[in-house]
RNA sequence: GCCCGGAUGGCGGAAUUGGUAGACGCGCUGGUCUCAAACACCAGUGAGCUCACCCUCGUGCCGGUUCGACCCCGGCUCCGGGUACCA
């Protein structure tokens, strides 16, 4: 039995006994509580995992072992998000399968997973690109399609219950609907009769618009370079999240899913979770409700009139302009013979500006006058119309009443248009200066929620709430609007022109769309040729040899996105082996939801909501016994990557002038070559994050590169800080880029670090591979979490590592001693026992608190005082191993078993209890301060009476010098706490 | 612009939430062991001063509450993240 701390060879022997063993393997036990751990799902990507996903996994997997230890039955799954862009991206390029591209990428990642050391319940791994999971998520679909959203009962409900209520009421128009997202439908009103007697194409077509997942000519996010739509989560600054290609508006026949219909369950129920308020605020905001009222224009001349969308329905005396978005559909209708040309010229130049152009430049103000001018309702003024690009053709109403002086946009479009800027609200601030009611005068729009309104024939007088209120209850008095609530909220399109993603279960009959019976489940994903889209710009499923429904019928050629899959893995996770159903009873009434999610904040807006989305729709239809899928959330932070940017340059005139770089530099993105560099070629362990300095060349290795070695005699060489303060003048001045002072006429290398996420395109991914081959897993997991917060994102460094290192071969040395086993059955001392119970009731408390980071400390410390002490006490160790269990699983099992001699493993153990006795102190050491500061110790026994101790404060030389010989004013005693002076 | 976070030694970060600021680790300095290195161990390490004592200053800045403030309140500055013509 030699021993000494050998990592690789503990950590794969107990990697190995896990496995064979099934160690984690868990099943539904009703007799012990559950608790369901998740990570998210990860995709799989050719790059592997970096040092900052496991991150999340850490944490979670040190939490599932706690509650095991706990006596908790502990669900901790794992599986992948294996349909996706990259994989077909890849596919494009080299024509391999992303089947294969998925299957070797998942293959590395669980490598590297396991290596790890994770808990997870393999058994029950899923995929989303396997067909026994696809199969449920088109299910799923094919749910969503046959249910409608009930605005009464307020739930999802079978299309039956809608066709029940047309048979014997028809339709009465919008009242009746819950269409409120991006996708407005026209939609003729009809009585029951008439309904009976539509023909079946046409009841089809009806229903098609009440769908939960439905098909609709929309404008979407289309990308050309990925040949596909996205979804507006899917897009970041204007470009694609995936490759940052530019997107285009573009009105196209889609699929979608009425995540509008939730919206208010969406938000309502964000109250009831316990997540991060960065999440949460994050979702409102993406919902986007507000509050206000519509508004009918009659338009001048005609029997049309444009209805608004306003919050500020206060302000309706305040309207100088309507303004109506380019893609308005009644346009065309009401645009002046005169002002048609202009008008064209104009819309066209509009629906051309891409997204990000719009995006980039929302100081550019432009719209057309149409010529034609609506009515207002309470003054009978006529209002012209224009059509402005500012106006959104998806939120509301597609229609703006401008009110200049009260709404900063409208403001600026009637100051660059010369229109009126009448003023409706008094600012009820004293000092104010738009006292004057002059619009001229008006530097800026007044949009402010305090004020008085004036101008206003009924409203004036009234505070802004009242006025709107009142004029609310005008408004519908008179017929012309009603109360209405907006949400900013889309329905999300579903579709897209791509390859890699489920089949949707959908054929057409009659340009009808019909789903597959469920019987037939799943629509496997046909083989294609080639992966891109065909000659006549079909989708690549177009491809598939005799690809028909029936032999005879089309199917959809679009594929789910991304988000499909993960919208419900959660459930797969409970009941993954399940033919029958998606989850069945037994698995979904014992595990429920996820008790508690761990993963990163760039998921707020998509997923989160999209699987909280289907959740309550699964929640309505009977299917699921819960109405949120997690009920606690906690982002990890993201570990970035420092990344070193090298330039070589030559000095001209007193110019840094860069003269280039080479195949290590890679990358150049602006004209000024900066490039980035492999980080493996330079140094990186440089503490001043944001220093940038001048290597002269000679230093370099002829390339551009700056090596270790010579890094070290550069540092020597130039003493670098202070060369440092020499080139800025200054230090606290930081440079910009490239404005450098040099001196002499030598050729110089720029270095500078960055701090950025860490990818494959920056040259700056550090592995865990690496990590665990030097220090190993133990090692990793402590020091991943000791690096601080969870939630924090920081950048990854090693500096630290060692230490945490050490500790664990300190640890091993309670154990053993140059080979020989040390541990003893000798009754554990007081001392030892508290630093035992200090151990436990600190690493409960931390990790029931989610701070992973302060209990590495605490280990620390305890190992640091049994090892004062000399304690190799069976008593205290076993429990010290236990506590460290979660965090160390492989030394500890290692010791466990082998030092210890137990023979289960340590993850069947208990955690110890905590015993407050031990703790219990009879003495405390008071910090006594003078006038709060702090200057003098002294011990007393915790029952000392207060007067007692006072006198004896008081009477010691340190508080006597600073008394001065004056009585105290105040002394303030907290028993166990201190004792302050006040003189 | 708006919405969330955050700011503590040379560095990562602690501080029982109003009670001894800087735990623990890294780094650095000196020492022990060694032929030497590695490992390990011991001591010191916020800044300043007339440098082991003493004292003064010290948790981004300004002000307030309090016997006492990293912590609470008001007003800023800077940094990170999210989001944006949403009427």
């Amino acid at each position: 039995m030699s021993k000494e701390y050998n990592h690789k060879q503990i950590e794969e022997q107990w990697q190995q006994f896990w496995a064979d063993n099934e160690i984690y393997k868990v099943k539904e036990d009703t007799s012990k509580p559950k608790y369901y751990v998740l990570d998210m799902f990860p995709y799989p990507s050719g790059a592997g995992l970096h040092v900052g996903h496991p991150l999340g996994y850490i944490a979670s997997d040190i939490y599932s072992r706690y509650k095991r230890l706990k006596g908790f039955n502990v669900l901790h799954p794992m599986g992948y998000d294996a349909f996706g862009l990259p994989a077909e991206q890849y596919a494009i390029q080299t024509g391999q399968h992303p089947a294969i591209t998925t299957d070797v990428n998942i293959k590395r990642y669980r490598e590297q997973l396991d290596k790890i050391g994770f808990s997870y319940d393999w058994s029950r791994e899923v995929r989303t690109s396997n067909p026994d999971y696809y199969k449920w998520t088109q299910w799923i679909f094919i749910k969503l399609f046959h249910s409608w959203y009930n605005p009464k009962t307020d739930k999802a409900e079978p299309i039956e219950t809608l066709v029940k209520i047309f048979e014997k009421k028809g339709f009465h128009g919008v009242d009746d609907t819950i269409l409120n997202g991006g996708i407005e439908m026209d939609f003729v009103t009809f009585s029951g009769n008439e309904w009976k007697q539509f023909s079946e194409e046409k009841k089809q077509k009806i229903l098609l618009g009440f769908r939960l997942a439905y098909l609709s000519d929309t404008y979407v996010n289309w990308c050309p370079a990925l040949g596909t739509v996205l979804s507006n989560d899917e897009i970041k600054d204007g470009v694609s999240e995936r490759g940052g290609h530019s997107v285009e508006r573009k009105l196209m026949k889609q699929w979608s899913l009425k995540i509008t219909a939730y919206a208010e369950r969406l938000l309502q129920d964000l109250n009831y979770l316990d997540w991060t308020d960065s999440i949460k605020e994050a979702q409102r905001n993406w919902i986007g409700k507000s509050i206000g009222s519509s508004i009918e224009f009659i338009v001048q001349n005609s029997t049309l009139s444009i209805e608004v969308f306003t919050t500020r329905p206060d302000t309706i005396f305040g309207v100088s302009f309507i303004a109506i978005a380019p893609e308005h559909e009644m346009l065309s209708e009401l645009v002046d013979p005169d002002f048609i040309d202009d008008v064209a010229a104009y819309v066209d130049e509009a629906k051309n500006r891409s997204e990000r152009e719009r995006q980039a430049d929302v100081k550019r103000i432009s719209g057309q006058f149409t010529g034609r001018y609506v009515i207002h309702p309470f003054t009978g003024n006529e209002i012209p119309i224009w059509v402005a690009d500012y106006v959104l053709a998806g939120y509301g109403t597609g229609a703006v009443m401008g009110v200049a002086a009260h709404d900063t946009r409208d403001f600026a479009f009637a100051k660059h248009f010369n229109l009126p800027i009448p003023q409706v609200v008094k600012p009820t601030t004293p000092e104010s200066e738009v006292e004057t009611l002059h619009a001229t005068s008006l530097q800026e729009a007044f949009d402010a929620k305090d004020g008085i309104l004036v101008n206003s024939s009924f409203l004036n007088g009234l505070s802004v709430k009242d006025a709107i209120k009142r004029a609310i209850e005008e408004i519908e008095k008179r017929g012309i609007g009603k109360g209405k609530t907006n949400y900013r909220l889309r329905d999300a399109i579903f579709g897209r022109q791509r390859y890699w993603g489920e089949p949707i279960p959908v054929y057409y009959k009659d340009g009808l769309p019909y789903t597959i019976d469920e019987s037939e489940l799943p629509l496997i994903l046909p083989e294609v040729d080639k992966y891109l889209p065909t000659e006549d710009g079909e989708p690549p499923l177009a491809r598939a040899n005799n690809w028909k429904y029936q032999g005879k019928y089309e199917y959809e050629l679009s594929t789910m996105p991304g988000w499909a899959g993960s919208s419900w893995y959660f459930l797969r996770y409970m009941d993954n082996k399940n033919t029958e159903e998606f989850v069945g009873n037994v698995a979904k009434d014992y595990w429920k939801q996820v008790d508690l999610y761990i993963g990163g904040s760039e998921h707020a807006t998509g997923h989160l909501l999209y699987v909280r989305f289907w959740t309550k729709f699964l929640y309505d239809m009977g299917l699921i016994p819960m109405k949120e899928p997690a009920k606690k959330l906690i982002n990890q932070g993201m570990i970035q990557g420092l990344t070193n940017y090298l330039h070589t340059g030559i000095e001209t005139n007193n110019q840094f002038e860069i003269i280039g770089w080479n195949d290590n530099i890679q990358g150049s993105d602006n004209e000024l070559g900066r490039g980035k560099v492999k980080i493996d070629d330079v140094i990186y362990e440089i503490s001043d994050k944001n220093a940038q300095w001048l290597v002269p060349i000679e230093f370099t290795d002829g390339k551009g590169r700056l090596y270790k070695d010579n890094f070290d005699s550069f540092i020597s060489f130039s003493q670098f800080k202070t060369n440092l303060r020499r080139l800025y003048g200054n230090e606290e001045k930081k440079p910009d880029r490239f404005n450098w002072i040099l001196d002499g006429e030598r050729r110089y290398l720029v270095l500078k670090q960055e701090v950025e996420k860490m990818s494959k395109s920056k040259y700056n991914v550090v592995t865990p591979d690496d990590i665990i081959e030097e220090y190993g897993a133990d090692t990793l997991r402590l020091y991943e979490m000791f690096l601080g917060p969870l939630e924090q994102s920081k950048p990854w460094s090693t500096q630290g590592i060692e230490g945490v290192h050490r500790f664990l071969k300190k640890l091993w040395r309670l154990f053993y001693n140059d080979n020989a086993l040390l541990v003893n059955s000798e009754e554990p001392s007081k001392q030892e026992l508290k630093a035992l119970h200090k151990l436990i009731k600190k690493v409960g408390e931390d990790i029931e608190n989610f701070s992973f980071n302060t209990s590495v400390p605490a280990f620390m410390i305890c190992v640091n005082e049994l090892s004062d002490l000399k304690c190799n006490k069976r008593e205290i160790l076993s429990d010290l191993l236990v506590c460290l269990s979660p965090y160390a699983p492989h030394i500890t099992e290692e010791l466990w078993q082998n030092a210890l001699g137990n023979t289960c493993s340590i993850v069947t153990a208990a955690f110890p209890s905590f015993n407050s006795d031990y703790l219990v102190e009879s003495s405390f050491s008071y910090p006594i301060s003078i006038n709060g500061k702090h200057r003098e110790n002294i011990e007393f026994t915790l029952e000392a009476n207060p007067a007692d101790i006072e006198s004896i404060v008081l009477a010691n030389e340190t508080v006597q010098k600073w008394l001065e010989g004056k009585a105290p004013k105040k002394v303030i005693f907290v028993k166990g706490k201190i004792v302050n002076i006040v003189v």
